[in-house]
RNA sequence: GCGCCCGUAGCUCAAUCGGAUAGAGCAUCAGCCUUCUAAGCUGAGGGUUAGUGGUUCGAGUCCACUCGGGCGUACCA
């Protein structure tokens, strides 16, 4: 419908020379009497042209060459909104174009050949992950799918940490465990992890070597065991929810490759950086930051700056046309720097998209519960999983804009779990199955000869919520809205679920009984489609 | 103190780059199953969009200030 406007105006225009000047957007009004689309042209036109509106209006439509057979009524409403209708057959087609692209329907092809990063998760392997990363894993996820579906050929990546100072707190914490469960007096310090699972992971090493590893430095086997241990349990979290990274990227290669070293002379030789009182500064004032920052401590060691810089330097080396970095909003101070030494060294910043979601506040019998990995005061994902499944999961983290500060009650979570919107939209698509069985057993086949009979409020309302599908996915692909096919799915499920109530497939006359299935059809693979960009389980049968 | 984010129905959240009468779900109340799944449908109540000013044809949306909450503000990541 609106590529057909499109071409409209811009027909139109030849004639009328100050559309060009516009830029054209038409919405789908909220109120069904302003048609199907509405265009405020007209409006933005008023103070160039110093007319009323209304007038402006007139004008345009007596310059219209209008096809009848798919534009029913256009009309200037309210302060001079056009208002266009659309005819009952024209909106019917739009099934066709669905069953003949089934998989494909929804997907665009506006980026095709364009390579994207993601890069989310990238939790240290210090602790299994918590409700508190579910977030940042959904969406993230999501929005590589829905990159994928507007063309681009995306990269997961995952970007750890095993070296520094909370590696080594790790290994201590682990060894001393050790030591504990093998009846030696050891104090266990108050900011050491305190997880079960480290002693997990301390009880398999007396298992597997006895009293062998006393004198073991705390940094060598302690370490390594917990860091491949935790990976494995992190890794294996993240598949129950469907997310498979294909690139995990250690910070530590970055070092061995010398990019850090090489790094620090480019900034030195390019006169970015300076040196006082023995460590090494950033010139980030002169970046347009608030102030210089430290990027080699005076101990030697490099601050996180330095190669979170070099990381993204990686990142443009591998030829990505998008680079799309996801954190919650406790790492929001960090990735000005980073941006501001890349811009410095006359990297293409536009190819960066930052987002940052808000943190998820979890409520446990009443009570905030502030999280900490450290103090082992946490609720994991795969908890959260055992509890409500991982369609519930993948669901509740979509269907938020990731600015919103999202409470999680998890009473509420568990109690609710049957009423979560998540059923409403697997039930429409189970229901359709479910007619699937049935028709077939009685001999119906869909038909998309007499589309031209689905003219019933009910299929009318389906039928138009079907063609704004690719419109939608395009847009939360564009602008990271998961939360936009969530609610997208949801008026689609209520559409359905009126027509069914009201439009009976079997039992009526043949030519509508089997227009009436192509629309099941057509909105079974939608709800599918859009079910696969979210991650959830499209059930046959509930 | 300063910076970023947020404040919308009892609760959780929407609201199409500023659009027409601010909408859903949950909860509450009243109806609908001899017919394709009642995890559904129909209807009702519920709002000074935290507050005060401003910008304009038009503000939940933009600007200023106030109040309240989250996260930061390191030679931690």
């Amino acid at each position: 419908m609106k590529a057909y406007l499109l071409s409209l105006f811009n027909s139109t225009s030849e004639k009328l020379n100050y559309l060009n000047e516009i830029n054209l957007t038409f919405e789908i009004p909220k109120n069904l009497e302003h048609g199907d689309l509405s265009s405020n042209v007209a409006m933005l036109l008023t103070k160039s042209l110093r007319k009323n509106p209304r007038q402006i209006a007139e004008e345009i439509i007596s310059n219209f060459e209008l096809d009848k057979d798919v534009i029913s009524k256009v009309e200037i409403a309210g302060p001079g909104f056009i208002n266009f209708f659309f005819s009952k057959n024209y909106v019917a087609t739009i099934v066709k174009n669905i069953l003949s692209n089934e998989k494909d329907f929804g997907k665009s092809k506006k980026y095709f050949g364009k390579r994207a990063n993601v890069e989310f998760v990238s939790a240290n392997p210090t602790g299994p992950l918590t409700v508190g990363h579910g977030r940042n894993s959904v969406i993230g996820d999501t929005f590589a799918n829905l990159l994928e579906a507007i063309g681009y050929e995306v990269d997961r990546e995952y970007y750890f940490n095993n070296a520094g100072r909370q590696m080594r707190v790790l290994g201590d914490s682990v060894k001393l465990r050790y030591l504990n469960l093998l009846g030696k007096d050891v104090v266990f310090p108050e900011d050491y992890y305190q997880g079960e699972y480290i002693r997990d992971i301390a009880q398999s090493l007396v298992n597997d070597f006895g009293e062998k590893l006393i004198d073991e430095n705390p940094e060598g086997i302690f370490k390594e065991k917990a860091e491949k241990e935790i990976f494995y349990e992190i890794e294996k979290t993240l598949k129950r929810l469907g997310i498979f990274h294909k690139i995990f990227y250690n910070e530590h290669t970055l070092y061995e490759s010398g990019k850090i070293d090489s790094l620090l002379n480019t900034f030195k030789e390019k006169n970015l950086s300076y040196e006082k009182d023995n460590a090494v500064w950033l010139k980030l004032s002169e970046m347009g930051n608030d102030q210089d920052k430290v990027i080699v401590k005076n101990t030697g060691e490099p601050t996180y700056r330095l190669p979170d810089i070099a990381y993204h330097i990686t990142k443009y080396e591998r030829n990505y046309d998008l680079i799309v970095d996801l954190f919650g909003s406790d790492h929001a101070a960090t990735y000005p720097d980073v941006l501001a030494g890349l811009k410095a060294l006359d990297k293409d910043i536009s190819k960066m998209k930052v987002l940052i979601h808000q943190f998820v506040t979890i409520t446990q019998h009443g009570e905030v519960v502030k999280m900490s990995t450290r103090k082992a005061n946490y609720i994991t994902l795969d908890e959260l999983i055992d509890e409500v499944g991982v369609d519930v999961v993948r669901y509740f983290f979509n269907m938020r804009a990731i600015n919103t500060h999202m409470n999680f009650d998890i009473e509420l979570a568990k109690k609710q779990s049957d009423e979560n919107p998540v059923f409403y939209l697997q039930y429409a698509h189970a229901r359709i199955c479910s007619i699937l069985r049935m028709t077939e057993a009685e001999g119906i086949k869909l038909s998309i000869e007499n589309l031209n009979l689905l003219i019933s409020d009910e299929e009318q309302k389906l039928l138009k919520k079907l063609s704004f599908f690719e419109e939608e996915i395009l847009q939360s692909a564009e602008n990271f809205e998961p939360n936009k096919v969530c609610s997208y799915l949801e008026e689609l499920a209520a559409a359905f679920h009126k027509f069914y109530t009201f439009c009976r497939i079997i039992g009526v006359e043949k030519n509508l009984s089997e227009a009436r299935l192509a629309l099941a059809c057509a909105t079974k693979i939608v709800l599918l489609n859009g079910l696969k960009i979210l991650g959830v389980s499209a059930p046959e049968k509930m």
